[in-house]
This record gives structure tokens, sequence and C-alpha cells, in this order.
DNA sequence: GGGCCCATGGGGAGTGCCACCCACATCGCC
DNA sequence: GGCGATGTGGGTGGCACTCCCCATGGGCCC
């Protein structure tokens, strides 16, 4: 990939034209990083990769997970089933197990939080490059030891998000219903909302309501 | 303000470390706007200013809306107490009229949305260290002219929300913490800080911790 | 000085939430 | 034809939350 003499060549994809810019300079810094060119949501990244007349030939996208039309998720599962995909490198706000999951699920093969130093992008561009999945800045945090663990084990990812019940109950709660309210709209029992709580609440490794509720938004079952 | 020959000395503080080395790029590249200090937090930006061996001499304090431990509101409302406080610069993801309002409260001189081009961030820098209100990216914007409006005609602003202690309490709430650990962060009682979320509850008409959350999200206390 | 807001505490009652245990019916899939 | 996933339901216990009551002291404004 990318021989030595050439830089790759870089889509970056993100919301924030402050943000893109920033990045741009970081990586342009690089001799052998190129941003070639630039998207302000998952949308145009998936127009700008798939459109034939421009010939990008992009190496690599950089993609925001969250983003207005497309998110950077929906992007890198459409970006990945083209006939010849880029690399993908999530760049993420959230140091959150989901997304992190949902990142690997798509295809990503790098995740890389916005609180990281600048080298730490540089080495995940460069790393995602050479084929090896760079996982996450610091792979001796516990998400990443636990998800290695399981590979070696042979599991498969069972992230398996929500059911289509859970995702109900969750944006009840979300929206500040109590669970006797929920049972009352969807017309089962207490104790059974309770329980879709409970399953989300372990699935999703969170506490309580306030965590599910911020999740709903992230994921946008919600407004905020 | 900051003769033409010395470049304006500034404080950045973003949780993200990738903005902030973009941004500061950015600010770098301008003759007359040095970066001297970087915070990764409300609070760190605070202690910055306030030791008083470090002598940063800064001119303008850039500042994220929504941080951990402080966010950048509540920080501006700390410098702007101080005695001879720095130009306040809020920079914020959301477009969101509560932000907007509650930054120039507090203190700000301009608000800028991390959406807009490089060029504007460093227009909104020269326009406050001018000592003009640098409103928001493009001052025909319906918010900016009704508040200008409001401010011709005399009128003070809608009423102030929450007090500055209620915020503290429904950022960590919001956050997922319960009322001990809250207790215990604040070195306050159990009682104490229910007894900020009652008033909280009541005076914003809600009933539990997910609309908080929603809340918090809202105005930027956290992030989701 | 008197009034008001803010922050700090406490008691008690009722309810909701959350974590552990248990079970059974259905459906699809291999 | 069993096996896993899904949805449904129950019980118990402990703690947290929510809503009432009470109070004190400091600061600010008229």
């Amino acid at each position: 990939m990318t021989g030595s003499g050439t830089p790759a060549r870089i889509l970056l994809a993100d919301d924030h034209a402050l943000v893109r810019r920033g990045v741009r300079l970081i990586l342009d810094a690089q001799p052998d990083l190129e941003v070639v060119a630039e998207a302000g949501d998952g949308a145009e990244a998936v127009a700008l990769l798939r459109d034939p007349t421009s010939d990008l030939a992009v190496d690599l996208a950089i993609l925001d997970v969250a983003m207005p039309r497309l998110t950077g998720l929906q992007a890198a599962r459409e970006i990945s089933r083209m006939r010849t995909p880029p690399t993908i490198l999530m760049l993420s706000m959230h140091d959150n197990e989901q997304y992190f999951f949902e990142s690997l699920k798509v295809g990503a093969s790098g995740y890389v939080l916005k609180s990281v130093a600048d080298r730490d992008l540089v080495d995940a561009c460069h790393a995602a490059l050479r084929g090896e999945p760079f996982l996450y800045p610091g792979s001796e945090r516990r998400l990443v030891r636990d998800y290695l663990e399981r590979l070696r084990r042979g599991e498969r990812l069972p992230p398996a998000a929500l059911t289509p019940r859970e995702d109900e109950v969750v944006k009840l709660i979300a929206e500040g219903h109590s669970s006797r309210e929920i049972a009352r709209e969807l017309t089962i029992s207490v104790r059974t909302v309770e329980r879709h709580r409970e399953n989300v609440l372990q699935k999703l490794g969170m506490r309580d309501r306030t965590e599910l509720t911020r999740y709903a938004v992230r994921v946008g079952l919600i407004d905020p």
C-alpha cells in the first residue's frame, strides 16, 4: 500500500471545519501523508469516494463518528462495501464502548479519540495504512484488552446493539417516563419494563438512567 | 491592547487535544497571535490564569463551552471576576441559543462555532482583542439581531436560570454520579446535594434525572 | 434594618430504581 | 429437535430518588 515514494492519499470527513483544518495541518506536516479531500458529512464523503470522475484514489478515509446527514458509522458501512475501499479510521469524541464496537463492525481498522495527542493520530494513520488494526489509543485500556482477549479465544463480537423492543424502552426511559408509564404505554407489565432496562444496562455496561439518556441522545433515539 | 509590535498572548482551553493542536496551528500562523498556554479543562484554565508565579500575561482566553470538571461557561464566570481578566472568546460545537446567551452572561466577548472556517476564528480573535464584541459568525443571524435589539431597548437578559452551585450539581448528576458521590466531590453533605437537585427540578419544572440530563446536554454543561 | 437569594444542613414518607434470584413461550436457525 | 435469542412475567432486598416539613448564616440591595 502506498509505496515509500508517494505519500498516502487521505480523505478527511468531519462536520466541524475548524477540526478539519487542524487535523489537516497535523497530517500534512507528515511527509508520507497527504489530505487530498475533505467532507463535511458522511454523505459527502461517500459521494466523493464514489464519484468515478474525481479519481481521488484515496488510501485512507478518516471519518468523524458523529456527523449530520450520514454519520461516520453509516458512511463507513457504505464505504467498506465499495469495490476497492480505502482503509477506514474512525475519529471520535467519545470514549465509549458502544461506538468503539460499532466502528469495528462497520469495517473500520482504527478508532482514535479526539482527546489524544497529534502524534497518536499520526501513529494510527501509519498503523492503519500498514494494514494493522490500530484499535485504540493506549492498548492497555480495559476495553481493548477485553476485546483482544475475546478475539484470542475465538469469540465473535456480541456487542449486538439493542433489540427493537429494547430500543423502544430506552427511548421512553430517556424521555423521562417511569417504568409504570412505560408499562402502560407498551401494554406490558412493569416487571417486563424493568427487565428490559436491566438487560440494556448490563449490555451497555451502564449504571443508571442518566447514562442511558446520554446514550439515547448520542445514537439519535431522542433529541436532547 | 497589545501593541502592534508584540503578538497577543492567548490561552487555549479545550478538552480535545487534537482540537487544541489544530486551533493552535491556525492561530500561531498569524504574526500577531501567539498561544502561550493550553488547558484541558476549565479548572486547569482558571488555575493557570490565577497562578501568580506563571506570569502568563494572557490577553485572550479561548474556552471550549463544554469541558469536564469545570465547563467553559463556569470557567468564564470565574475568569471574568479576576482583577485584570483577559478577553474571553467562547468556542462551541453547538449553534444553540441557550449557550450563546449564557456565554454573554458569564462575560465572554465572543462566541464562535467550531463549524466556521479558520479565517473566521482569526477574525473573531482580532475583534475581541480590539474590544469589539464579536458576537457570532455572521452577525446577520436572527439570534444576534434580536439580542442587539433587546440591548438597544434597554431590556435585560432573560431570567438567570440556575445558580453557579446548581450548575455544578446538575453537571455531576447528568454525568451519572449519585448524590453520595457528588457530596464527596463537592465536600458537602448528601442532604445539600439533594436540596440543590430538588431546587433545580422545581425551577425547571422537571421530574427526574433523565430530564435534567437532557437539559444539561442542551445547554452544554456536558456532552452526550 | 428588613427583605431576599444563596448555600448549607436535617427528618420523614413514599416511590422508583437497580441487582440478584427464578420461570416459560415463541421463533428462527442449523 | 435442540439451542440461542427474544419477550414475557414474578420475588426480594437495598439503596437512591423525590417531595414534604424544618432551620441558620452570609451577602446584597433598597
